[in-house]
DNA sequence: GTCTATAACAAGATAGAC
DNA sequence: GTCTATCTTGTTATAGAC
């Protein structure tokens, strides 16, 4: 029998080595790819020690997306209506890049599941994230309408905050080849945001 | 023995019919967890028969990359240091865009490739991509200094360019889910990034 | 000779028994 | 934790059809 919940501290232990390893490999090679004797060698145990607390690769890969769905959106919860607007855009903009560089091994898990359809994350879609982002882009659509930001479709104000600030987790690789040696992609990459949102949102 | 350099008529169709099938399985599941049974049901043959035009999974893969390699950067390379900065800039984003609409598996395939490292194309980005930016850079960069754009960072002017069409084709998934039916995310977005780098780049 | 399919193989996968 | 049953994968004979 599997373990569900974990009591013990050896089982917290454990846990959090499998899940760590976990998402070390599926950010790297996507869930298809990834096998579990790399997540099993990864965490420093035997395979069927492994499944002796997770019962299947698939259940590794649900429990780590789930957790990792309310991080991810902690950055857009602390929007506050009652802020300064492009204050409070440009603080999200610094979160969610400030999260692409500390959890780019996150930032691939999603990506390579939503890029291959969300087959695993699809309901959540729907029933998490985009009641969050309705909230919040009626907050930034009452802002523009008010004329304390620049006209713009919230919705789309927000893909671009996400595909900005995750570029420089998920295509890390090419940022690098492209910039050379010796230059520092999220310092840079801080500044050029922070210079194009101001401008985008001035009003 | 395989078939290098399709000749005949039939050698041709089979031989797109493979690639065909084969960048709408990679684009969909990655390199790893793609099956050449996928493969060879996709392109309506039988697995041994795909293995005689091609000799393994992987030179269907790198005969992929390499070949869309050049259709993904013509996009950047008709941007003309002689034209109108703004417009062409803008330009580029339309360009960009539509391609991420009208090739979204193209999108997809590349954005596995990268977010695991660009195993197989890392030494095409140093060779071919590198270079090309640079040069696009340059001609951004005397823009900027002439005050004919407003002052940017024109490498991460590019990645931002990158980022913000790509993730219509990337995240299409997400973006339908928080859109919601009856939306065009391509037209919208469209409009939205006419207004954003308007605003950017307005000197 | 050009092409295609059936059959089989060795390696490696998940999962579970001992 | 070793060991194994079962399945799937990429790849290779082998041999038949255009």
């Amino acid at each position: 029998m599997t373990v569900q919940e974990p009591r013990t501290r050896i089982q917290r232990k454990n846990h959090l080595a499998i899940l760590d390893a976990a998402l070390e490999v599926f950010s790297r090679q996507g869930f298809g790819a990834a096998t579990l004797d790399q997540i099993a060698a990864e965490a420093g145990m035997s395979k069927p020690n492994l499944l002796y607390y997770f019962k299947s690769k698939e259940a590794i890969h649900l429990t780590l997306l789930s957790q990792l769905m309310d991080i991810w959106l902690d950055p857009l919860r602390e929007i506050r209506a009652d802020g300064d607007p492009v204050e409070e855009i440009l603080g999200y903009v610094r979160r969610k890049l400030q999260m692409s560089r500390e959890m780019p091994r996150e930032s691939r898990l999603f990506a390579h599941e939503i890029v291959q359809g969300a087959p695993h994350m699809r309901p959540e879609l729907e029933s998490v994230l985009r009641p969050l982002v309705d909230a919040k882009a009626t907050v930034i659509g009452d802002w523009a309408e008010a004329g304390r930001i620049a006209p713009v479709d919230p919705h789309h104000l927000i893909f671009s905050i996400w595909s900005l600030t995750q570029h420089y987790a998920d295509f890390d690789v090419q940022v690098r080849a492209v910039l050379g040696d010796g230059r520092d992609p999220f310092a840079e990459a801080e500044e050029h945001l922070d210079r194009l949102f101001r401008r985008m949102l001035a009003p």
